[in-house]
DNA sequence: GCCGTTTTCGGCCCGACTGTTTTCAGTCG
């Protein structure tokens, strides 16, 4: 994992450095390259090993002689002579509104190659003397500089999509607009989102401008035009909108959901097939008729292909897929019959009652759902003891047996000690309906070492799901390093499932292994980890983030009905 | 530098907005 993660750097670096150089299409390349390698689940040594660096797409004879000196050397010669030439900090290209063109001007006239000269020369007044710089170009770097130095965080889809359904109600309810859709990473249900983009059609596209730029949550306006503007809410959220009339609302849609890599092929394709495709629509090159606009579903059929989820739209194989008509039937909202992973108030770090478990999983129409405390593992968490577990197992059959059309699963979620054993006895464990097992400490053990605690762990007879199988904490630390291989092989063999667990800072698994996951036949369960009653909602992430893996009903524990949960549950693998 | 259900060579997505340009380059998505 960190050698894949050095080698991702170095082949956006060289991307980077090659755009100042001012080279063609070899940025590119090796951009796609880095973008194929960082999405690789399997290891790349092995990869390098078995000789198949170049049955990585984008990855042809030349990047794959340079990763293979990376994976040596640990530094790529090519890399450090155009470092010694362009010595700029990348970090430097993370600016806003300094483009390579601008950062090459800079350093050659300023000498400016890291943020700190940067910020001097911003001072100084020198910038804005430079051809083809002015006053404003010096405050908008120094915006896109003010913003780097915080590092800005990407939001949680958590928290924008509450807000921007908000600001988009806000709009809608003016009446100046006749029909708005969010499109861009929030429509593709990405977890994390850089911006929200709202795309619509309206009667009067300057008044309903005015009033986007107007709006008193608006705290800068960052661009405005009558089809596109820009705004900084209070909150430090990036909301675009645009206008589009009606009979391109459709290739608007598609164009601006993206993503961009989709975007790309999508063209690539029309291209080939003898036509032209932007945001006004799919037009015949010969003739320049146009075919498509209206509708998204329109463009993607003049094309051959199916209609394709907004959450698959990431170049992960979905346009070949949509061609050979294989694109998987997702798994809906409506399928989903109950939440696998819950805490009530027996767990230390838990706040919610059995009974308000039991009435939100009610309110939601749920046929289960899993309570499933923390174990207690030498005093450090107060959870469930052995002798916690009879008095849970007791507590839950007494409150089933005043319930209707709902069950509780008395469940609970093992700590994973250092070897790989759980901090219960086996005895504890087959008294309860549902095991989930997860990793709360020793995060950082070398990667033989975690593949092997965690085979251990879905070795073990009594454990169902494996919680939160790559430890990563959003903005906190990474997942951990695993022979995803064997993992995966071993999960499907013994039928123990891997959790996607919902909770925002986790969203783990991520939706790349939760899509290989699926094509090695592993079952998967969605449980929201919650701890207070707000987190049950989470749900709802889940079932994206499942979306986004290409999970269909059938790879899923949380379409089961009870009595089929419960038979999987107890059958010998399971 | 990669890639090929028209290609092993000759292509490589496309348009809006901004600022500084007096006709367009740079940046972004």
């Amino acid at each position: 994992m960190q050698q894949r993660k050095r080698v991702v750097e170095i082949l956006n670096e060289i991307a980077d450095l090659l755009e100042i150089k001012g080279v063609d299409y070899k940025p590119r390349a090796y951009r796609r390259a880095a973008r194929e390698v960082d999405s690789l689940t399997e290891d790349l040594s092995k990869i390098y090993k078995d000789g198949a660096l170049e049955d990585i797409p984008s990855v042809g004879k030349n990047i794959a002689e340079k990763i293979a000196e990376i994976l040596d050397t640990n530094r790529l010669e090519y890399h450090e002579s155009l470092k010694q030439e362009i010595p700029i900090d990348p970090l430097l290209l993370r600016v806003r509104n300094l483009g390579p063109k601008k950062a090459r001007k800079i350093w050659e006239e300023l000498g400016v190659t890291s943020l700190e000269e940067l910020e001097k020369k911003l001072e100084s007044g020198e910038i804005r003397k430079l051809d083809g710089f002015g006053p404003k170009s010096e405050e908008n770097i120094r915006k896109g500089l003010e913003i780097v130095k915080k590092s800005q965080g990407k939001n949680q889809l958590s928290d924008v999509l509450p807000a921007a359904t908000e600001l988009k109600n806000r709009l809608m309810d003016s009446g100046l607009f006749d029909d708005l859709s969010f499109a861009g990473s929030l429509r593709r249900r990405k977890y994390e989102v850089g911006d929200v983009d709202i795309l619509g059609t309206a009667e009067d596209r300057e008044e309903a401008m005015d009033f986007f730029a107007s709006l008193d949550t608006c705290d800068e306006v960052l661009s405005k035009g009558s089809t596109k503007s820009s705004i900084r809410t209070r909150e430090g959220l990036r909301v675009d909108l645009r206008i589009v009339g009606v009979d391109s609302l459709g290739s608007a849609m598609q164009y601006f959901t993206g993503s961009q890599e989709h975007n790309v092929r999508l063209r690539e394709l029309a291209i080939s097939e003898g036509y032209k495709l932007n945001e006004y629509g799919l037009y015949e090159e010969s003739s320049g008729e146009k075919v498509a606009g209206e509708e998204e579903e329109m463009v993607y059929r003049e094309l051959d292909l199916s209609w394709i989820p907004p959450e698959l739209r990431e170049d992960r194989g979905e346009i070949k897929a949509a061609r050979d008509d294989q694109l998987p039937q997702l798994v809906e909202i409506d399928d989903i019959k109950g939440d696998l992973h819950c805490h009530s108030d027996e767990s230390s770090d838990g706040q919610i009652p059995l009974e308000v478990l039991v009435k939100q999983a009610q309110n939601r129409g749920y046929s289960y759902l899993a309570v499933t405390d923390h174990a207690e593992t030498s005093g450090i968490v107060g959870g469930l003891t052995d002798k916690g577990v009879d008095e849970h197992v007791s507590r839950i059959e007494k409150a089933n047996r005043d319930l209707d059309g709902l069950k509780l699963l008395a469940g609970v979620e093992a700590n994973v000690q250092k070897d790989g054993s759980l901090d219960l006895t086996d005895n504890s464990l087959q008294k309860l309906d549902i095991v989930l097992a997860g990793v709360h400490s020793h995060f950082d053990l070398p990667r033989e070492a975690m593949t092997r605690r965690i085979l251990e762990v879905i070795d073990n007879e009594y454990v169902d799901v494996l919680a939160h199988p790559t430890g990563r904490k959003l903005g906190e630390r990474g997942g951990f390093d695993l022979d995803w291989e064997k993992l995966f092989s071993r999960a499907r063999e013994t039928s123990t499932a891997l959790e996607i667990n919902a909770s925002p800072s986790r969203t783990d698994l991520e939706d790349k292994l939760i899509k290989r996951g699926v094509e090695e036949g592993v079952k998967l369960s969605i449980g929201t980890d919650s701890h207070r009653v707000n987190h049950l909602d989470f749900l709802e992430l889940g079932v994206y983030l499942a979306r986004r893996g290409w999970c269909e009903p059938g790879d899923l524990l949380n379409t089961l009905s009870l009595k089929d949960l419960r038979s999987w549950l107890q059958s010998p693998a399971g």
